[in-house]
DNA sequence: AGCACGCCGACT
DNA sequence: GTCGGCGTGCTC
């Protein structure tokens, strides 16, 4: 037949109906997909990045994210069928898709690790066995001889319809009840089934508006007003409703109508009433789904002036932007960053893209979110790991819609649903935060942003006062573009960094507990000035470790090799590895004397000892310990901030993105533990940190006052402390760096061997390590060594460190190779019940 | 990750 | 004799 004749023709119906193979990532750990067959009535639904429910194994039934579409049947093995389609549009888009499989590949674990960690849980769905009556057993009726738990259980289904496992353990009280669940389901008077149930449910709202014929249709208004003349207080309604819903004068604010509760809550006008007009067909009840962020309708801030040097920085970042897909904004604390950001944010914007704002925990606080929400209103979505999984839930699908142009988030904020980005900024890029560390994905937010950015087009701006060693070399090497702003904001001048020797003040006798006299004093003159000072104190808890003044006697954790630390204020000892705590004894359960004394010092023991000094100070105290309830964080904040507290000590907690005006003294307690921690990046962090913690102090004209304690001020970290003097810091370590060959020069890839049993793990370790070796090369694997700290939560650690050179060296196959290596040593019979974990990139 | 199948100790 | 402990292995 020509196709000319065929023209005429309608199209033929689908008798060819395709038979499809849907792979897809479990949310499980396992290392591959899974393919199931596409029913053909769902062949139009299923797409890639929806999510479908599939049967896994005999019983679970799980949801799971569909990565490909194909006609290829599986050789060697039956699929089984999709059961469900959960979405109508994909829910995880393709950019995205490509994203997680290169984390996967990158950070050595598997997809469904991944999409664990990106999913809220809310959209991932549970599938719980539900227990509930036969449908053909009749409790009154049927003579089934039961036993008294077995009466307890049908009853409580007669009440309850279906209940799980855990309900009826609850129920009975007793350790064994599934041999009751067994037994009635041999006597039929039970059923299990699975039931799988999507867990994300929006925000509601109650609204009422007029039926539509009341306002489409002249005249019949003024005949319902008639009708209602009998009943007034429906009448009342009637009139309320239209006072706050001027429907005479635009006739389409009805449809948006008003919250059910806004005409209830005035106390004439009753629930009933309001219902019997929506019986009458008068009124309508509708649901609206409602944000669960509260939308600031504040206006909206006037376009803010950047000044001359932000305006700078600004144009040279897009120029850059010309040529590289990356640029550091290299700006010293208070210079102003925040503004560029959000300029460059309005102008990606502009250009119709998606923008997501990368920020550490720590600094994404109520302040900056406020301040965001001023100048991009509707469009900002927050995302918080304080948030709760509802919220974040609304967030994922807000970025999908496009109801989100701008993410302000947190580390995990990289695995949004982003599809249209133009641009990410990543502030403070230094963070070690960014780095996940425990469980898998054990991703870099950083790194992942970057590799967003490139698979979506987009550029990525990092900011850093301190930026990292790796990052900068990057800029030195022209790889990306570099951009300054060493100028503070307002001409804010640089504190004055005072060195305090400890050692001499503790031979002067003029220590006083761990504040040397010039700290004290210090704190003492800001208080009669009514000025604040914050105290920085790299560790929490009261004392790091208790030991007995008679026998030496130490505690230690009983799952890890640590000393527990004392915490007076919840008279603990605790483990700050498993979270093991037990009772501060009173006196030594080695030898019973009362010569319990406390070591070293924490915040906690800092906020002690500086109430009983300074009586009159109001001391507040900010780590993890007082940071753990939704809003105390922010409580602290603020007492802080309107002058109720004089004195904050914390931890790296206070280092961060906070401005108080008023404080004009910072204090490091204790400068050398930092300085001195055991690994190549202990220096590039202490400076991090001290110079993080002095931009505290001193702002808005008032020159500030950093005093470090330390044992020996002629280290060569304080000259550049001093000076923020970051060149010279880089120019030291990228030397030391290449030396001895640690990134960026090389790639590192951490792999800890765990197990029970000591012997074990070191004997693994080495057959682990000699493979390695075998395979890599001998200069590229180092180790294994026992960690510092070797044993934690009952396992037995054991580190091989290996190094990748830059050039020559496939990543990809190092890593399939490292991958084999591990596999294999799980295989060995000796080797039974090991553990090994790889970290790529590890901080 | 779960859950099933499978092989050895303390109880109805 | 059974219930039940958790070791190993598989899940499209």
């Amino acid at each position: 037949m020509s196709e000319l004749l065929n023209f005429n023709y309608p199209p033929e119906p689908a008798v060819d109906r395709v038979t499809l193979f849907a792979d897809v990532i479990l949310p499980l750990p396992l290392p591959k997909l899974y393919t199931y067959r596409i029913p053909f009535e769902m062949n139009d639904e299923v797409l890639v990045g929806v999510r479908v429910i599939v049967q896994f194994g005999a019983k679970r039934v799980l949801s799971c994210i569909v990565a490909e579409i194909h006609e290829q049947a599986p050789a060697d093995y039956q699929a089984k069928y999709i059961l469900d389609v959960l979405d109508d549009t994909p829910i995880v888009t393709v950019p995205q898709l490509k994203l997680f499989k290169w984390i996967a590949d990158y950070y050595m674990c598997t997809l469904g690790e991944v999409i664990n960690a990106a999913l809220p849980s809310a959209l991932k769905l549970s599938s719980e066995s539900r227990i509930q009556l036969h449908p053909h057993f009749n409790p009154e009726e049927d003579d089934i001889p039961l036993a008294a738990q077995e009466v307890k259980i049908i009853y409580a289904l007669q009440q309850n319809q279906a209940m799980t496992f855990t309900d009826i353990g609850n129920l009975l009280q007793v350790k064994s009840y599934h041999k009751y669940i067994k037994s009635l389901i041999q006597k039929e008077a039970i059923i299990i089934y699975e039931q799988v149930s999507d867990k994300f449910s929006p925000k509601v709202v109650k609204k009422i508006r007029l039926s539509e014929h009341f306002v489409q249709e002249e005249g019949m208004l003024e005949e319902l007003f008639e009708q209602l003349t009998p009943r007034p207080k429906q009448l009342d309604i009637l009139l309320n409703y239209l006072q706050k819903v001027p429907v005479h004068q635009d006739v389409n604010l009805n449809y948006k109508g008003i919250e059910k509760s806004a005409l209830t809550n005035n106390p004439h006008l009753s629930k009933s009433s309001i219902d019997s007009l929506i019986k009458k067909g008068v009124l309508e009840q509708f649901d609206q789904i409602i944000s669960r962020f509260p939308v600031d309708d504040s206006p909206r801030q006037l376009p803010m002036n950047l000044s001359e040097h932000q305006l700078q920085a600004k144009d040279e970042i897009l120029g850059l932007f010309k040529e590289k897909d990356t640029v550091l904004l290299h700006g010293v604390t208070g210079s102003g960053k925040t503004e560029v950001y959000i300029d460059l944010i309005k102008h990606a914007l502009e250009g119709g893209g998606q923008v997501l704002y990368l920020l550490p925990e720590i600094a994404l606080t109520a302040q900056i979110v406020t301040r965001l929400m001023k100048v991009f209103g509707e469009k900002l979505g927050v995302y918080h790991s304080k948030f709760s999984d509802n919220e974040r839930a609304e967030v994922w699908q807000g970025v999908l819609s496009g109801r989100f142009q701008v993410v302000v988030g947190v580390r995990s904020a990289v695995f949004l649903p982003f599809h249209n980005l133009s641009l990410i900024i990543v502030d403070e890029e230094h963070e070690a935060s960014y780095k996940q560390y425990d469980p898998a994905p054990r991703y870099n937010a950083r790194e992942t942003a970057l590799m967003m950015a490139h698979l979506q087009g987009a550029k990525t701006l990092l900011g850093s006062a301190t930026p990292s060693i790796e990052t900068y070399y990057n800029c030195k090497t022209d790889r990306w573009g570099l951009v300054t702003m060493l100028k503070r904001f307002g001409e804010a001048q640089l504190p004055d960094v005072e060195l305090v020797n400890t050692r001499e003040e503790q031979q002067r006798k003029t220590m006083h507990s761990h504040f040397s006299s010039k700290l004290l004093d210090g704190i003492e003159a800001r208080l009669k000035r009514q000025e604040q000072v914050i105290l920085f104190q790299n560790r929490r808890g009261y004392a790091p470790f208790i030991s007995c003044d008679e026998c030496s006697w130490i505690p230690k954790c009983r799952n890890c090799a640590v000393s527990l630390s004392y915490h007076k204020f919840s008279g603990e000892l605790r483990c700050h590895y498993c979270g093991y705590h037990e009772r501060m004894p009173s006196d030594c359960p080695a030898c019973g004397a009362t010569t319990l004394k406390s070591m070293g010092f924490g915040t906690e023991k800092i906020e002690d000892d500086l109430k009983l000094m300074l009586p009159s100070a109001e001391v507040q105290r900010m780590d993890l310990d007082t940071t753990k309830k939704k809003n105390s964080y922010q409580q602290i904040i603020a007492d802080f901030e309107n002058g109720k507290t004089n004195v904050l000590v914390g931890t790296q907690m206070v280092t961060k993105g906070l401005d108080f005006e008023n404080v004009s003294l910072v204090g490091i307690l204790n400068a050398d533990s930092i300085i001195h921690f055991p690994d190549f990046r202990a220096h590039e962090r202490a400076f991090q940190l001290f110079v993080q913690v002095s931009g505290r102090a001193g702002r808005k004209g008032k020159p500030g006052t950093v005093i470090i304690q330390t044992r020996d001020p002629m280290q060569a970290i304080f000259r550049k402390v001093k000076s923020v003097d970051y060149e010279a810091l880089y120019a030291h370590e990228i030397e030391e760096r290449m030396r001895f060959s640690y990134p960026p020069f090389v790639r590192m890839i951490k792999v800890t061997v765990k197990h029970a049993d000591e012997r074990t793990s070191e004997n693994a370790a080495i057959v682990l390590a000699k493979d390695l070796t075998d395979r890599l090369g001998k200069q590229q694997v180092l180790g294994p060594e026992i960690p510092y700290i070797f044993r934690i939560r009952n396992l037995f650690l054991n580190e091989i460190h290996i190094k990748l050179p830059r050039e020559n060296v496939n990543l990809r196959t190092a890593k399939g190779q490292i991958a084999m290596a591990i596999q294999q040593l799980y295989l060995m019979p000796d080797f039974k019940g090991i553990r090994v974990v790889a970290d790529v990139d590890p901080m």
